[in-house]
DNA sequence: CTGTATCCCCTCTGATACTG
DNA sequence: CAGTATCAGAGGGGATACAG
């Protein structure tokens, strides 16, 4: 388990920090209306874009869980049962990234180098 | 010229990713106060954490021109004179960096994986 | 169903030396 | 003064196959 030692130089690096994974914006905007599955949220991201892998998937999970961003519940079942859910941690910060999605979706589109798959999403 | 060509899946990975560079915040930060030259900017951040070479410096002032949120002026002196300055765009940005600020002091400090050599900075 | 294990590429970051 | 050039390491991200 890959774990995250990181040595900022202030609270906005940090903060920056813990949404910038290829998948996570999208991860936390998949669970806003509550507990998910993981082959939900992998359905709910194919939905938007390009299949996302399971690998990948599991890793920005993962790091989203040492973040504190989301719980994750695994039921001891056969076939496994396991389920994500935001925290309060990060419903503190979702007023937040929803400025940073109005800041993005005003000021983003149209720049050089910006191009976007999403459909409706975070 | 590195030129950023990016697909991201929403608004907000992409203003997460003209925020997410080793030395951006603490550029910003550094430059709030008005415009600075590419020595002052280098000896701000010294002052608050170890030392960044100028090699990055160039990179990360680079990137933030590409994104629209400096502007860089060159002098055609000798020797060169080059000042940067914030621009209106990220002037927009700022408000919300500032939460970021706040919510990661209130709520990175002491997280595991959390340290942080600045002292006082964004 | 919910992941791991491998392998590979590419970007980010950094150290060091050099230049108009 | 304000950068480039070069080299190198670490890790993020992805494709594919396999497992409990």
């Amino acid at each position: 388990m890959p774990m995250r030692r990181k040595n900022y130089h202030g609270p906005v690096e940090a903060t920056v920090d813990i949404l910038a994974g290829r998948w996570k914006p999208l991860i936390l905007w998949a669970l806003r209306d509550g507990t998910l599955r993981f082959g939900q949220i992998e359905e709910e991201l194919s939905a938007y874009t390009p299949n996302i892998t399971k690998r990948m998937l599991t890793r920005q999970l993962r790091e989203l869980e040492n973040d504190g961003l989301v719980v994750r519940k695994v039921y001891p079942e056969v076939p496994p049962r396991v389920e994500y859910t935001l925290t309060e941690r990060y419903r503190s910060l979702m007023p937040i990234v929803k400025l940073m999605y109005e800041w993005g979706k005003e000021h983003m589109a149209g720049q050089i180098g910006y191009e976007c798959d999403g459909k409706r999403t975070g």
